[in-house]
DNA sequence: AGTCACCTGATT
DNA sequence: AATCAGGTGACT
């Protein structure tokens, strides 16, 4: 599911379900799926917050959860922890019955419990917020300057800018008609800019599509819920000229492109 | 800078 | 049986 508009819907759907009641309890699918969940113990939900792909629970008593859902996690509220779906792999009960539940068919998503000090530390790996005033075709020309990297692969590291994945990547590159192999350092001053708007234009459009779908149930699995230009659509035409949509791979992944509109 | 391991399920 | 999947950190 996620990347950062789906972990920011994740959080606004989480926020509604406010005000919170206490943590009592926790279980996890093993060792690995949550660490530290003893300090959850006891505290409150106080704040929901995103940070790139991570969401961050913010805990009475200085401390905060960190979850990454990773490929396939969901995290949401149950309204009664003993009905958690096979699929939920970490889960904190609340003392009005409810459980705030990680939903993760492939098991890869994560929890951890930290003293909130440790934040700034978590997330130093991190780049600027794509949708946050720190995000500036200035701030994204240097960084294209400090790296030998194709573009795309480049656009997916989370220290250039935090909360980019394969699929937004992928059309955010399409839009502003780079292609996915040119060396990031080569981009000029001008296709910079068009790559920042098109970046901004991209996760605003998924946000709202997102959002929508959200309001309505069912709406993610029934398949396409943002209307992907590129991604997953190889052989099919370009929305823009009709040539055929390429893939090939890149960094062990698959990258879809046009081939005659980005150069 | 590139590859692999972490996991499970869907698709070919 | 093999390959692929919206992510990332730990390895060569």
């Amino acid at each position: 599911m996620p990347e950062l508009p789906e972990v920011q819907a994740v959080a606004e759907r989480l926020r509604a379900a406010a005000p919170w009641a206490r943590i009592t309890g926790f279980g996890r699918f093993r060792s690995t799926t949550m660490t530290g969940g003893r300090h959850a113990v006891g505290r409150r939900i106080e704040a929901v917050d995103r940070r790139g792909k991570n969401l961050i629970l913010r805990l009475s008593g200085g401390w905060f959860a960190r979850v990454h859902l990773k490929m396939t996690g969901d995290l949401r509220v149950l309204p009664d922890a003993r009905l958690r779906p096979q699929t939920v792999r970490a889960w904190f009960a609340l003392d009005d019955g409810r459980a705030v539940v990680l939903d993760d068919p492939r098991a890869l998503g994560r929890i951890s419990l930290h003293p909130e000090q440790e934040e700034q530390e978590l997330f130093r790996h991190l780049g600027p917020e794509p949708l946050g005033p720190e995000f500036t075709a200035a701030a994204l020309l240097a960084s294209a300057r400090r790296t030998a990297r194709p573009a795309k692969l480049w656009l997916m590291d989370q220290a250039t800018v935090a909360g980019l994945g394969n699929i937004y990547a992928a059309e955010a590159l399409f839009e502003a008609r780079i292609d996915p192999r040119r060396p990031a350092a080569q981009l000029s001053r001008q296709r910079i800019e068009r790559l920042h708007s098109a970046i901004l234009r991209v996760l605003n459009s998924a946000l709202a599509s997102v959002r929508a779908a959200y309001e309505r149930p069912g709406a993610f699995t029934e398949g396409e819920f943002y209307p992907v230009a590129v991604y997953g659509r190889e052989g099919r035409p370009c929305p823009r000229c009709g040539a055929a949509v390429r893939r090939i791979p890149q960094g062990g992944r698959s990258t879809y492109y046009c081939p005659k509109c980005q150069k």
